[in-house]
DNA sequence: CGACTGATTGAACCAGCTCAACTCATGTGG
DNA sequence: CCACATGAGTTGAGCTGGTTCAATCAGTCG
């Protein structure tokens, strides 16, 4: 089973490079990301604006699009791919504090430092702006801003959703509710399904969870063995979304 | 040792009750907080109007200002006092997602409803806002907006470091993390002092670090020990910040 | 004083970690 | 085409940091 099958979209996932049809060079109209960014309440008049300080960049996997603690002097609107937002101790401790997905953006908080650093899990997409020129941008329009400030509310509460998970959940309940959450985000993208790419490999899911790799994989395992996933090459298959839901419930 | 000798500032803590220059009921103008709250960046004039919209509101220790997922009719500005913000599971597990201090605004995302519950630790005074009256106040002005947002970029930014806390720190890490950082959040409203007042329990602070009541009692009773801290009633007295900073290392 | 609440301490236990071996898929170069 | 290396993932066995359960202590209030 290769990757394509198991997405509804193939956009989603790490065979992206076969698919062009997100932003491209055609600007800001033709974006496909757009209505769900925070770009999306822009007017066509200030789009043409927006478009001469904004500038298409693509990241390879692995590459960095900024590092923990480094000036702030870019903003990010991701167009396409998974981008790793995380934290590091000097001991070499991780914790991933969230994946972004296409329509995400990276910089939110308008901070002169990045707080965390952003890392390409697949190839990538972004829509990269001076962060001095946004934020003169964004000065002038205020229902841009309300929306950016929305924006960080539902940052705000996947965090504090997150803080929950990690502090109060067992290894079991954070491996569902990583599922069900991935799952769920995905269905803003693209059409909702059971079958869940994971372009992150299991160490991701480890630091994201606060959990280590073998622990996931055991805990995978044995949901599969429970026939309530199955894991495929790159994913997996949701079976019984139902006890997923029972595990994670809030 | 009562309470009020370990504070530097009698204001801060559960001892409130004898201190009454916080804003009361002059309005916005002699407002204590005003200055390092979002109310700060706006104009005389402007708080005027606001004063129009506000209404003081005090709660008695353990009230709750507002429930978790209830409908977001009102948003609070922090006067005095001490609020924990909280998610519950239906089983009972909890986890703080934070401490409010005096200045700190509630309901900063301005969602149709609240993410988390909000129960005051201390006796508690509150400048209360109709949601929408606040909404309709803060669009028409865009550098209280603006104001929102870098509060709010602030907030997210302290929920990454807690979930790097929650999800790959040690107990011990923890304790001293919390310690250093609630010291260095009254350094903001207060002059900065050893002497740290501590008005949560032990069990809030454990929901908060993700532990058990038992292990943070051990915790701060081996800090005793080390001769790292002087556990007082009511608060602990910083011996040994450096060591705690090597602790909490980021 | 007794009752109650919050905090501390002790001892046994266990969920998740650590360490280590092994599998499997992919790639590379001879 | 095979041999071999490489990296991601899985599995096993033993260990341990933090939990659980239970008892005790220390204020505080009526």
């Amino acid at each position: 089973m290769d990757n394509a099958s198991i997405l509804t979209d193939p956009c989603v996932g790490p065979k992206r490079s076969e698919c062009d049809h997100a932003r491209a060079d055609s600007g800001c109209d033709e974006c496909r990301v757009r209505p769900f960014s925070v770009c999306g309440v822009l007017r066509p008049g200030e789009r043409v604006e927006l478009n001469r300080i904004s500038q298409i960049r693509n990241y390879a996997h692995k590459a960095m699009l900024f590092d923990q603690g480094a000036p702030a002097d870019g903003v990010f609107n991701l167009v396409d791919g998974v981008v790793r937002l995380y934290k590091s101790l000097p001991d070499g401790r991780r914790q991933i504090v969230g994946f972004a997905l296409p329509g995400d953006f990276l910089g939110l908080a308008l901070l002169d430092r990045h707080g965390v650093a952003a890392e390409a899990v697949t190839d990538v997409q972004a829509c990269r702006f001076a962060r001095a020129a946004f934020i003169n941008y964004v000065e002038g329009r205020p229902h841009l801003l309300r929306r950016m400030h929305a924006f960080a509310g539902r940052e705000l509460a996947m965090a504090q959703d997150q803080m929950l998970l990690l502090g109060r959940r067992t290894a079991n309940e954070k491996v569902a509710a990583f599922l069900l959450h991935l799952q769920s985000r995905y269905g803003r993208i693209a059409a909702m399904s059971v079958n869940l790419p994971l372009p992150m490999g299991r160490q991701d899911i480890a630091d994201y969870l606060g959990l280590t790799i073998e622990t996931v994989s055991r805990t995978l395992t044995k949901f599969a063995r429970e026939k309530i996933v199955v894991v495929v090459p790159g994913g997996v298959r949701l079976l019984n979304t139902d006890w997923l839901e029972k595990l994670a419930a809030a």
